[in-house]
DNA sequence: CTCAGTGCAAAGGATTTGCATGCCG
DNA sequence: CGGCATGCAAATCCTTTGCACTGAG
């Protein structure tokens, strides 16, 4: 299966007469093993010897083959993910601490639920073609570092 | 009622020490008029003679007094609308072409649909506090453009 | 040999900060 | 008077681009 979607990946930039290099591989391989998306450092670190230009463009042609998708944050920082057709259908739970972004699986009754709300949104003239649902709160992590600091007082 | 708004926007200002200046309000009467969130250069606009910096500087009082929420987009330019308890609570509609925001209201079974996720996503350890349901497709005006130009073909 | 891919360095654009001045309380 | 607010300009941060080099087909 894994090789599958490397197929895929390989089939989709060439489409582009673009090629599934390492690096690129490295890429889809990060995005693949985390459990959100990635921001550009945490995507670098994964490799050394890696410049920041490369990976920049890798990910606007990842982007335009439809392998990856950029996904905007409140912090400023641009973070990545694979494509929604490469994995499942999911949301995200956003810390708004410390700006991590973790994948979420929404309830079937939920993705009806806007699915109705977006055929009202094309009957006002929009033309929905997908969604995004982020839950804004506070990770587990940062909860617990905020409960310790709040007996330090 | 618009007067309790102001009267508000002057209390959240006055708890950190921070004045309901003309350049703020005219800020809040924008976002106020406005349909959706605005960028920066929308908000200059407004007025004349108004500095950038100011403007940011203003923008980030407004944020932390819980007056205005900052809405990044795709586009890295970030937008701003007025907080939710200022308003109503609402979702967006992003054209992915020209980049705009609409204001849209789900309905109330979608706002149920999403207060159970976020029961979900409590039991996992996340601490839900808001959220956020954008529909993302293409707006009326880009659609009649996009179908003008396919016709030129 | 040709053209995509890479790394380095410089450029670009949005946002932030330093500083001197203006102004409300 | 003191401190917040403002405008201007310089600085910073993330991201993009120019250019020369390497490598795969």
């Amino acid at each position: 299966m894994s090789g599958d979607l490397h197929a895929t990946v390989a089939g989709r930039l060439r489409r582009l007469d673009q090629r599934y290099t390492p690096n690129r591989r490295e890429v889809v391989l990060s995005l693949l093993s985390a459990g959100g998306p990635l921001t550009i450092p945490e995507l670098l670190g994964a490799g050394p010897g890696r410049a920041q230009s490369s990976l920049y463009r890798n990910l606007a042609v990842l982007e335009d083959a439809g392998v990856v998708h950029r996904v905007p944050t409140a912090d400023g920082v641009a973070r990545y993910e694979l494509s929604e057709d490469l994995t499942d259908h999911h949301h995200h739970l956003v810390c708004r601490q410390c700006g991590t972004v973790e994948d979420f699986a929404a309830p079937a009754a939920l993705e009806r639920a806007v699915d109705r709300a977006a055929a009202a949104a094309e009957a006002a003239g929009f033309s929905p073609e997908s969604h995004r649902l982020d839950l804004v709160g506070v990770c587990a992590r940062c909860r617990s570092r905020g409960e310790r600091a709040k007996k330090r007082e």
